[in-house]
DNA sequence: AAGTTAATAGTAATAGTTACTGTTATGTTT
DNA sequence: AAACATAACAGTAACTATTACTATTAACTT
C-alpha cells in the first residue's frame, strides 16, 4: 500500500488561475475566473479551471463562498440564524443574541442592510458524542 | 394598460407544499419537498413544486436560504464577511467587529464551531446615491 | 534520455432549476 | 347555473453550473 503524499506538479494554468483570482476584488464565480483566464491561456478549459479552483481552495490559497449550492427552505420566517453539522449535514435553527450589532456596524460602511444571513458550520452535539 | 394586482388562487398543490414545509424542521430543498408531496398528491409535478416554493418565498410565507446557487471564490483569505449589493449584485469585503461574539454564543449551544459564514444583504452605497 | 503519472483539452454526463405547451380547474360574470 | 377568462397544473424539454471521462501532453524522477 502507497501511503506517499501525492505530489503536486507545478502548471502555468493553475499559477495563472491562482493570480486572476488573487488580482481582484470581484469575488467571481468560475465562469468569470474561466473567461479572464482565457486571455492569457486561450484555449485553457473550463474542467481545468473548476479542477484547479477546487485544488487552490484544499489547499487554503483561496476561499470558497457558498459551499452548498443546493437552495434549501425555512418554513419558520421568525428572526433566526442557521447552524449546518458538517458531519451529519443536519440544519439547526439558532438564535442570535442581538442581531442589531449588524445594524450599527452596516451604518459604519453606509450600507442600507435588507436582510442578514449568518451561517454557522462546525460539528452539532451529536456529532461530537457519537 | 392593465394595472390590476395578478389574482392568487387556490390550489390543492400550493396549500399542501406550504404544509410540507411548515411541518418540518429539516430546511428541506425542493426534492424532499417533491418527494413528501408526492404522498399525498402522488402525481405533482416537480416544476410545480418549484413554481410554488418560489411563490410562497415571494409572498412571505416560507423562508429561502442561500440565495444565490452560484458558488463564488475569493483570493482574500483573511478573516472578513461579505455584503452584496441586491441591486447591482457587487459584492463587497466587509469587517465584522468582533466574531467572538459568535464563539461564545455557539458554546451555549453545544455546537463546535468550524466556520462562520455570514453574509449581509441589502443596497450599497453606489445604488443609494444614484 | 526514458519512464511515470499529474495535469491538460475537449467532450459527455449529471444535478438543480426554469421554461414551454397543451389541459384542467378556480373564481367571476352574466 | 352556464359561459368565460386565465391561474395553475402535469409532463417534458431546455438551460446552467459542475463533475466525470478519455486520450494526449508535459512536469518531475531515475
Amino acid at each position: 500500500m502507497n501511503m506517499e503524499p501525492i505530489k503536486q506538479r507545478y502548471s502555468r494554468q493553475r499559477e495563472t488561475i491562482l493570480q486572476v483570482v488573487q488580482s481582484t476584488l470581484v469575488h467571481p464565480n468560475a465562469d468569470w475566473v474561466y473567461k479572464e483566464t482565457r486571455k492569457i491561456i486561450p484555449n485553457i478549459s473550463l474542467g481545468t479551471v473548476y479542477r484547479n479552483l477546487n485544488q487552490l481552495v484544499e489547499s487554503g490559497r483561496i476561499l470558497k463562498l457558498k459551499d452548498e449550492a443546493m437552495v434549501r427552505y425555512d418554513g419558520n420566517t421568525g428572526q433566526h440564524d442557521h447552524f449546518r453539522c458538517s458531519k451529519c449535514g443536519k440544519w439547526y435553527d439558532v438564535e442570535l443574541i442581538d442581531q442589531s450589532i449588524f445594524k450599527s456596524f452596516a451604518e459604519k460602511h453606509d450600507f442600507q442592510i435588507e436582510s442578514f444571513n449568518l451561517e454557522l458550520e462546525g460539528t452539532c452535539k451529536n456529532c461530537l458524542d457519537s
